[in-house]
DNA sequence: GTCTATATACCGATAGAC
DNA sequence: GTCTATCGGTATATAGAC
């Protein structure tokens, strides 16, 4: 609990995180990690309690800035269509924070135990709150009536890949990529 | 390689790819395997040489596909729209025939061993293939001038994205999804 | 806080009977 | 074509010395 000890702890799970994106949460082993870090992997257990507890310490903080970050989307007195920009600035931000974390929470949280369902909760409860919001702007008509789900599924699926090109684009200033993506995907791309 | 081992041998990769989706390659054992056919481990080396030799085949079929549609639509002689048009329909297409392998594509393509740098020159070739597609659109004034990286990443991950929204809707047709799909990423959401 | 040594379980894959 | 039995290797995790 000391500072040096939690310090240490996050060492690791920040390492973690850069190797469960590499190869997957399954593939990476206590040993994989620890020679990563230049030690031992019995020396990992001094810091962490299990290989499972870092992947709900790595999924579950990031999920909660979700919820939070869309609750207060939410209850802002913006527009609609801002609203969804301010989504798309959300996902840029959180991403360009905690790129490998990102991984993580896209492809390994079939991994968790304990605190599946409570992902599962908050997940559920996001996609609600973002179809809810599509579904508002079109009986405002701010957005076109087609279908809400097919324009959530093309909108998030889109920001929840971020984490795999965000770090290739190192030099790209994280306002300027929401200004373009949210041209994009809201205003589409053809003239 | 009689037709009834070779129907076995499929069933095997049919329903690897299952568990794949589930849990990911690494995840899933030679034994969660046999006993989702109802045999035994050992039984399944009658019919594959290997657990890498089941995620090759899944795999490097499907980027085969993607690679032959994608010659033959920038071979044809449409507008560069409608080109890209054709690339949402090969995509709901190939997506709504091997929902289970396009999983192991998008996610499990890392734990290739032999076939991986064929794999992404595959990939690789198609990406530059779609770039450059709309890259042309651009000069033609067919699409907006905004970035191509950010247009072609917004359209590719939403498509590779598919599977895991296309088994939700058993009920749609093809052909409807592929236009809608079209619609929204092309046109744009806004009104 | 890291080490060596090890417990216990499971992995992919093979041999050979039926 | 499937089985039982098993090999050799590796997984997560713990015990206890330093």
């Amino acid at each position: 609990m000391n500072p040096k000890s939690e310090t240490r702890k996050e060492e690791i799970i920040s390492t973690a995180a850069k190797l469960f994106k590499e190869k997957g949460y399954s593939a990476v082993t206590m040993r994989d990690l620890a020679s990563a870090m230049g030690i031992k992997a019995a020396s990992l257990y001094n810091h962490i309690s299990s290989k499972q507890d870092i992947l709900k310490k790595i999924i579950i903080s990031i999920a909660e800035e979700f919820t939070a970050g869309m609750n207060s989307i939410i209850e802002s007195d913006s527009s609609n269509i801002e609203k969804l920009k301010q989504i798309v600035s959300l996902h840029v931000d959180i991403t360009a924070n905690n790129t490998n974390g990102m991984a993580s929470l896209n492809n390994d949280w079939m991994h968790l135990e304990e605190q599946l369902d409570y992902y599962l909760q908050l997940r559920n409860e996001y996609e609600a709150n973002f179809l809810r919001l599509i579904q508002k702007g079109i009986s405002t008509s701010e957005i076109k009536d087609n279908s809400p789900e097919i324009i959530m599924f093309s909108m998030l699926t889109t920001l929840r890949s971020l984490y795999l090109w965000i770090p290739k684009k190192e030099d790209l200033d994280a306002k300027d990529l929401s200004q373009s993506l949210s041209v994009v995907l809201i205003e589409g791309i053809n003239k």
